[in-house]
DNA sequence: CGCTACTTTCAGAAACTTGTGAAGTTAAGG
DNA sequence: CCTTAACTTCACAAGTTTCTGAAAGTAGCG
């Protein structure tokens, strides 16, 4: 709603997106502020912003901001770059690289493979319990493979949609 | 480790388990009880126990389990069911019910669309972020598809491997 | 129809999380 | 090298979540 006629950016449709956004990360299991730094980041037009400007959008202390940006960029979701000349740094979020990130939930689902083996291996893998830990276990092995898959699909889908391949 | 011998379950190991795979799954985001007590029916040997079981397994009080099985319900990951003549109630894991409900995200993803069709609406489809709004919102929108198909191959694949139709 | 076995709801105490301000660290530029 | 802009770390206060005990609700069974 509210189709922006032309250049300046309304900077209340964007806390508007962002908060939303955020909210649904949080939902989901994403600590508040990382999720809302994110959502800054992928809803800026750069792709990018320094560290003043989100703990300005977002009325947090760079403390805040600092604690955000290094949760996201251990998941991979963000990376950090050093604007040269200048001891300002700026995060940026790529698109391709950040729901790739989603989806390489790798460590998690190895994780989770690892306490069901262990499973298996306590309760016996011929017990009724250790059968059921077993096939979780082969469900979730099934699916670290598929993952892989369906993210190769994406990349061809996608560049035949758009022929594109780097939008910032 | 500690191949139980025969008959017994070992409480200790079973206990372990719970613990570790509850962990695991609160680290993904969900609660403590409802992981505790969902890690719980997944070990247990006839898939399901009653709430007095899970209450003194688990060293919690009813209300708290009251409460988690109240969640697991809602997002689909156990079913209750009533004892015939008695007012005890018992929960239930079956394994393809329940990682069947882990990839119905659904309304979860569902929800993430909506959040980013609004931003691309309200940022403009043509801005810079508009564009990376809308690129993600196809990668969701492609992966809603594919998840059912990926679900369609693991009940092939499991079929074959095991001609189970109904661990229970 | 009331008794009792069970489950649910609710208010509050305890534990944990989260964000802040202030002090500490790093490195650009004079 | 010193100054200073910028980021990071840390202790703590505020806020939130989580679990409990107690009271209320529900439904089998005599």
């Amino acid at each position: 709603m509210t189709e922006p006629s032309a250049e300046g950016r309304d900077p209340e449709a964007v806390s508007k997106f962002v908060e939303s956004f955020a909210a649904q990360l949080v939902e989901a299991g994403m600590q508040r502020m990382p999720a809302r730094v994110f959502a800054a980041l992928l809803s800026s037009d750069p792709g990018s912003l320094t560290s003043a400007e989100l703990g300005e959008q977002l009325q947090v202390s760079p403390a805040a901001v600092s604690g955000a940006v290094r949760y996201l960029a251990q998941q991979h979701m963000v990376s950090r770059e050093r604007e040269p000349g200048s001891r300002r740094e700026r995060y940026r979020v790529s698109s391709n690289q950040w729901y790739e990130a989603l989806t390489n939930r790798d460590a998690v689902l190895k994780r989770w493979e690892h306490a069901l083996r262990e499973g298996v291996d306590s309760l016996g893998a011929r017990s009724p319990a250790g059968r059921r830990l077993a096939e979780t276990l082969a469900f979730f092995e099934f699916l670290d493979g598929e993952i892989a898959k369906v993210m190769e699909r994406w990349r061809v889908h996608r560049e035949q949609q758009y022929g594109a391949d780097g939008v910032a």
